[in-house]
RNA sequence: GGUCCGUUGGUCAAGGGGUUAAGACACCGCCCUUUCACGGCGGUAACGCGGGUUCGAAUCCCGCACGGAUCACCA
């Protein structure tokens, strides 16, 4: 039997990091085992619908590479794919299941509905519908719809006995059926609840296992009976545990929480932060942290999903994030850090590439070059301190003497660039018969005005060019001169 | 409150009766180094609690505690 997984999200307008791990999963559970992965979009809450929102879902599905085999974008044999175009389906189905008596009309007003709840005895936390209606006659019913009062349709659970369904990670769940609501299939304006458009849709659109979020084990019971109650086969449970923002909360949006998309913002690669969430709650059996989508597909089993929630790291995808940079081909790396430079260093003459070499084994994200790289534009202002460096056992006195000695040595040379920069340092030093970092430190502070920078003084001087690296110098000549 | 689920270092996690309880991130230290990094080496740090079963329990069972989810004409 061939496997087939849905992503169904709700168009919001983002991407949520825990939708895109379900996506991730669900991809991965069909790929693994050559099935298919389908998108169905989930747009029937017309209040919550945002412009532009299906066009994220395509564009993070296509960035990503978790490409759908069916969807509204790329068609299908099991269509629509968008459940607000399937809105007239549903009806039908309800009225089989009031005729197989596994589903009843119900008139009952709102009001009623709320005076329920608050004559419940055990508080208004908890009240199951009396089925008020589910005892009307048939002649009562027919008399109603006759005169066109408006109603809605109720699923009738079992009066006694239990409900056990399997989930692949949780294991076999049992609950009491009189713990079960008689719950609404079809609301009063015609349209499904999404819990009952749900199991329609995934049956029709021959979905083999349904991966969501562990909210919905306590639902999954009236899942089954539904299923039970059509005798339609019921899809493998695959539930998955949160993604955390900390022991208590989920991730939110609202709560200040990331997206996928504000992670790229911050210069995050889409490799990183799929390879990272593909590890919030799985985990493969050879223990390997780094991965491809290709090398995932082929890795991915079921069987390392865990049941407890995970809290997103943002140091560890940091980090992740990082070691991608490392492993990039060069040219990837310019591409994505060039604009990032140019907009740093502006209207300078120097040489981006030089830098980003230096910047590639020593960036976390993209976002990072800005600051890392402001000095070259410009000098900041710094103190002398920075001269004094006990590992490169120098102070002020040492390097005023080391870049005094420096200026008419590099003022010499006609050619400029790395090799020539570092031999005649490093001969100075013989000369001077000190230390290389004696020599050394004070020439990258002064070039640099930073206590760190992505290079070192030979590095640094190449790149900010001769002229603009004596005027350093004489100026860290005069700051030390004081 | 009822029901369901979860609980291995700060974080992600392996391990499913016998282990010195893996590995990764973070943190700390050392080495390397022309800075910072990178890299290499090493270190600190964990089975929620209480009972039971067993020769032996992180692993199985039962309680408890704590945390979460759910209980809509929302999705």
């Amino acid at each position: 039997m061939e496997i087939r997984t849905r992503f169904a999200p709700s168009p919001t307008g983002y991407m949520h990091i825990g939708n895109l791990r379900t996506a991730l999963y669900e991809y991965l559970i069909a790929k693994s085992q050559g099935g298919k992965f389908i998108l169905r979009i989930e747009d029937t809450d017309q209040e919550r619908l945002v412009v532009g929102a299906t066009d994220i879902i395509y564009n993070t599905l296509k960035v990503t590479g978790l490409n759908h085999d069916e969807g509204p974008d790329v068609g299908g044999a099991f269509g629509p794919y968008v459940q607000s175009e399937r809105m007239g389906m549903y009806m039908d189905y309800a009225k089989e299941l009031v005729a197989k008596g596994e589903a009843y009309y119900c008139f009952c007003t709102k009001e009623r509905l709320e005076s329920l709840k608050e004559s419940n005895a055990e508080g208004a936390a908890f009240a199951k519908y009396d089925r008020h209606c589910y005892h009307l006659e048939k002649e009562e019913v027919e008399a109603k719809l006759a005169a066109k009062e408006p109603f809605v349709i109720r699923q009738k659970m079992p009066d006694e006995g239990t409900t056990t369904f399997q989930d692949v990670v949780y294991g076999e769940i049992t609950v009491e059926n009189k713990e079960l609501d008689d719950q609404i299939l079809m609301k009063a304006d015609g349209f499904p609840t999404y819990n009952f458009a749900n199991v329609v849709d995934d049956h029709l659109m021959e979905i083999t296992h349904v991966v969501r979020g562990s909210e919905y084990l306590s639902s999954t019971p009236k899942y089954s009976l539904l299923y039970q109650a059509f005798g339609w086969e019921a899809p493998v449970y695959v539930h998955l545990p949160a993604v955390m923002r900390d022991a208590q909360h989920k991730l939110s949006k609202r709560h200040g929480d990331k997206s996928f998309e504000d992670l790229v913002r911050e210069g995050y690669l889409v490799e990183a932060i799929v390879n990272y969430i593909a590890l919030l709650g799985w985990s493969p059996s050879d223990n390997t942290e780094i991965f491809t989508l290709k090398e995932l597909e082929e890795k991915f089993d079921i069987a390392g999903l865990s049941k407890s929630p995970s809290i997103f790291d943002i140091k560890k995808l940091t980090w992740m994030n990082g070691e991608y940079m490392k492993a990039m081909e060069f040219e990837k790396f310019y591409s994505l850090a060039e604009p990032k430079l140019n907009e740093a260093l502006g209207e300078t003459q120097l040489d981006c590439k030089k830098i980003a070499v230096l910047l590639q084994k020593r960036l976390e994200t993209l976002n990072d070059i800005p600051a890392l790289v402001a000095f070259f534009k410009e000098l900041p202002t710094y103190g002398t301190e920075l001269y004094t460096h006990k590992k490169m056992k120098t102070d002020d006195a040492i390097a005023l003497t080391s870049l005094k000695a420096v200026i008419p040595v590099l003022e010499g040379l006609t050619e400029w660039n790395e090799t020539t920069i570092h031999d005649s340092l490093i001969a100075l030093v013989g000369e001077m018969g000190i230390k290389n970092g004696q020599l050394l430190w004070p020439v990258r502070t002064a070039l640099s005005g930073e206590p760190t920078s992505p290079g070192g003084a030979i590095e640094l001087a190449d790149i900010l060019g001769k002229e603009e690296a004596m005027r350093r110098l004489q100026k860290g000549i005069e700051l030390l001169s004081k």
